[in-house]
DNA sequence: GTAATTCATACTAAAACTATATAGAATAAA
DNA sequence: TTTATTCTATATAGTTTTAGTATGAATTAC
């Protein structure tokens, strides 16, 4: 039931840029270094954030890219829902139609509930949440 | 971030044996043809269930398998707990030496505290919750 | 002792995940 | 115009996980 990496990268990812958020378009090859991930598979994670509106950037020398919301606006449910191909603890919870027992299935509201508990913890944490600095952050 | 199959199995197992609690043994071709579950792949699910104490079994002809505990003592959380090889949803929750920066790690925190209400939800719900018939359900 | 049944171990195939690599095109600062 | 950077798309490969199967040993009712 683990998250996959790129939600936990993409949520690095965020948390970087709002560091940093005064110090203009920060670059892929800055947040590699910064957070031990690749420039290739940054440079693939970068892109859902932008489709989903999380970030903006800048094309062209001294690009790079910048939260395109404010840090408290940025949920890890937002997060999480964009990165887990299926968000759902159970494929049922949202495709009812994939089980032919689903119109009344007791353990399907059990998942659906616990579901839900959890992306009402999830949507309410923000990336501002999240920015105390840490005295081993590489800086 | 999607259950395995066998969390949702080993679920649908143990409300099987609870709704035919009054029938002695029930044996593994008998819960195979009511889920719909290769009797191999079921023997191999029930395995843990008994190491668990969910489960006890009878060798021999007129054996099977019987539920350890009554269904309301039976939680999702135990069953999840059992059946997921992690069952945080990321691995520094329970393994914090597995990253450098965990000691002081906001994210951490927001995915331990995820993972806490999402299990408060899970250890909440029974067997007996689930098992209520439904119309279409196989006898 | 035979047959029904669980128990234990190992094996396999497919899918998903986690990246990295390649090859460039587009953009814009200097 | 040169150069630094993002953007796009596809390919590749290694690892891990998942889902399920195979084989046969142990147990016990009859």
């Amino acid at each position: 039931m683990k998250l996959s990496t790129r939600s936990r990268y993409g949520t690095r990812i965020l948390v970087d840029l709002a560091r940093h958020i005064d110090k203009g378009p920060i670059q892929i090859g800055t947040i590699s270094k910064r957070q031990d991930i690749s420039v290739k598979y940054l440079e693939q994670l970068i892109r859902p954030l932008k489709q989903a509106d999380l970030v903006t950037s800048v094309r062209g020398p001294k690009g790079g890219h910048l939260l395109a919301k404010n840090p408290e606006d940025i949920t890890l449910g937002q997060i999480v829902r964009l990165f887990e191909g299926q968000s759902e603890l159970v494929e049922c919870v949202s495709n009812p139609e994939t089980c032919e027992k689903s119109d009344d299935c007791q353990v399907r509201l059990a998942w659906t509930d616990a579901t839900r508990v959890l992306y009402e913890k999830l949507d309410s944490t923000t990336i501002a949440d999240l920015l105390q600095e840490t005295p081993s952050e590489k800086e």
